[in-house]
Parts: structure tokens; sequence; C-alpha cells
DNA sequence: GTCTATACCACGATAGAC
DNA sequence: GTCTATCGTGGTATAGAC
């Protein structure tokens, strides 16, 4: 039953079988004493590490953040005065990156979210705001430098961006595609479409 | 606690609430007994209109597609020989449509799907395939005319506008915000992107 | 077709030994 | 830091009256 890296001390064992189960079956449908086994323990013993269900799951969507910003950061020290396109694609890749190469705190983040408890919601919202704030940052410098078409409106796009990425992870598979591949196609599409030349409006 | 159309019959009326509650909470921490109240009945009633709380979500998930396949249907008859950007544009729409403005099925079946118990996720997959088939055809159809940019990758680019349409049931409020307007930033970015005239790579 | 009553179980959480 | 044992609650589901 044990999975995880066995080395690791308690607390950090246990996140990451928590977070891989968040992650595959869904926040309530996980057990403690199911997140106990794959740790290797007993489910009391969960008590010495955490107040609480709702308290393992906040420091899971924390560090899924933590994951996300790192990868953005290195991403954007690469492009310090790339062209606008290659700025796009890969800060794309980079997050694709943190969300399929980094562990399975980002995926579980996006996956639990937005039904996560109420008050573990409202714990976590600032730090995403954090994050989103990075990107809104990107795409404001690439608007007034003038790359962005004039009726393109940036909160809306980037939403519309996160959600295109994001939901990769119900249906793409790691094992078997190309994440290079993956990430070209979404960076392309969010910055020329897909219609054929000639076609803008 | 009655919220539902009282008209309705009792098996229309159990899947309208937990349709809502499966969508505002999600299905497991959706319980019968509040199903029940929100229906005006009693838990154990529910038992003589489905077998099992699963065999309620699947009725559910069905709806939800049903939904999204007419109003693709009506959306089809509506562009029977438009341009292409048009038949996007309306296609976009009339999901957007399904999911915010037809109740709550499509978009609780957006919610709950990809948690749901495999064997619930087993039976709708066929159903979910004919709705999936009927945009690979469209977007065949605009790559057969010439429509699409040589270098798209059809099945990659449907599942990442799926995306960017169906996460908006995260963020968007239909009651503050013009739901024509997502849909115009959705269409217009999946057709030509959001970089500046010129940018074609 | 809906009710009441209840069986049975799994869950999160706590206490105290080691 | 982990164990065993257990408490209380609330879940799905069933049986049988009305």
């Amino acid at each position: 039953m044990k999975v995880t890296t066995p080395g690791a001390d308690g607390r950090q064992r246990i996140m990451d079988a928590a977070a891989e189960l968040f992650l595959r079956q869904g926040y309530p449908e996980t057990s403690l004493r199911h997140i106990a086994g794959a740790a290797g323990m007993k489910a009391g013993s969960l008590y010495y590490h955490f107040d609480s269900k709702d308290d393992l799951l906040t420091a899971i969507l924390r560090q899924g953040i933590t994951v996300m910003v790192d990868a953005f950061e290195a991403a954007a020290a690469d492009v310090a005065s790339a062209p606008p396109a290659e700025v796009i694609a890969t800060h794309v890749r980079a997050h694709l990156g943190a969300l399929f190469e980094h562990g399975p705190y980002t995926a579980a983040h996006v996956i639990t979210f937005h039904t996560a408890p109420a008050p573990v919601r409202e714990a976590i919202v600032p730090f995403r705001d954090g994050y989103e704030a990075l990107w809104a940052a990107l795409l404001g410098d690439l608007a007034e430098a003038g790359a962005l078409a004039g009726d393109v409106k940036i909160g809306l796009s980037r939403l519309t961006l996160f959600g295109a990425m994001n939901t990769a992870i119900e249906w793409f598979d790691v094992e078997r595609s190309s994440l290079d591949e993956l990430a070209d196609t979404i960076a392309g599409q969010f910055w020329t479409g897909v219609a054929a030349s000639g076609g803008r409006r």
C-alpha cells in the first residue's frame, strides 16, 4: 500500500499521498484511512501532523500554487526580452509543466479547488490571486507594447486560456503524448487562432 | 424548502432539485435527505423513482447531454450555409447557452462528470461521445473546405475549445455579465487569436 | 407515491498507551 | 511520532404501513 517517497518525513509523505489521491478520486471521496494507508501509517497518526482533513487540503492547495508560481518565474527569467509569441509559448509550456511534470500538487489544486469547503477556499484565494496577477501583468505588458489586437479583453482572455490549459488534466495523458505539442497547440491557438490566413475579422 | 417546479411529476422534481444541488455543492457532498427536502418529500421516497443515488446521477448526466445536443442541432439549423466564422460563433453561443440558460443539467454534467463513480462514468461515456462527434464533424467540414490553418490539429483544438467554454461555469456570472460578450470573446479567440494583425506565425 | 422507522456502515476526530 | 480503541454523527438504503 505504501506508494510515496519512503525517505520523506511524515508530513511530506502524507501530503504526497493525499495530493495524489485527491487528484485521482476527489477530496470528499478520499478517506483519511485511505490516505494514511498510502502514506504507511494509521488514520489517527495524521492528527499529529494536521489539525483536520480541511487543514491537510489547505496545505496541498498552497503547495500547488507554489509550484505554479515557481514555474512562472523560471519561465519569465528565460524570456526576459523575447518576441511576444515566444513569451506566451514559454509561459504556456511552464504552466502545463507545473500541471503534469512537477508532482500532483498543481493538478490536485485545479481538480479540488472549486468544490473545496468554503473556509478552505477563502484561505486559499489570496494566494491564487497572486498567481493570476502574474499573468495579468504579463498580458498587460503585451497590450501596452501593442502586441494584442485592439478588441481583446484581457481579463476574459486570461480566464479562457486558463480554462484551455487546466482542463487538459481531464484528458491529456502525459505518458502517451507530447506535452510540447500540447503547449504549441494551446499557445498557437491563443495567439493566432485556427482560421486559415486571411480569416481575421 | 420546496424550490422546484411544483407542478412537475415526482421524478422530474427530484431531478431538478438534485441537478441544482450537485452543481452548487458537488455530488458526494449532497445527501439524499437534502435532495428530498428540496423536492418536497422524504429521503425514503426517492427510492420509488430511482434505484440508487448513482442511478439518479446517471439520469441527470444524460439529461445534461440531451440539452447540449438539442442546442447544437438548433444552432446547426440556423447556420446551414453561413461563413465559417459565423458557424463557429453560433455553435459556441449555443454551447454556452446550454451551460447557462437551459437549466442546471448541462452545468451539473460538466461539474460532476469527471469525479463521478466509475460505473456511472462508463454508462455515460457513449452519450458524451455522441456530442463530441457532432463537433468533430463540424470542424472536419471546415478543414475540408480549407477554412482552417494547415497546422491545426482538430482533435486537440476541439478539446481546448471545450476547456475554454466549460470552465466558464467556475467564474462566469450569467446575472451580472453578458453571455453574448463571453461567446464573442471565446469564438473570436478560437478563430483568430489575440495577437495584433500581422502576428501570424 | 409518500410516509415512518430503522439497519448498517464509514466517516472524521479524540484519548491515552507506548 | 505512531499505535489501538472508540465516540458520535450522518450517510445510503430497506421494509412495511398508509
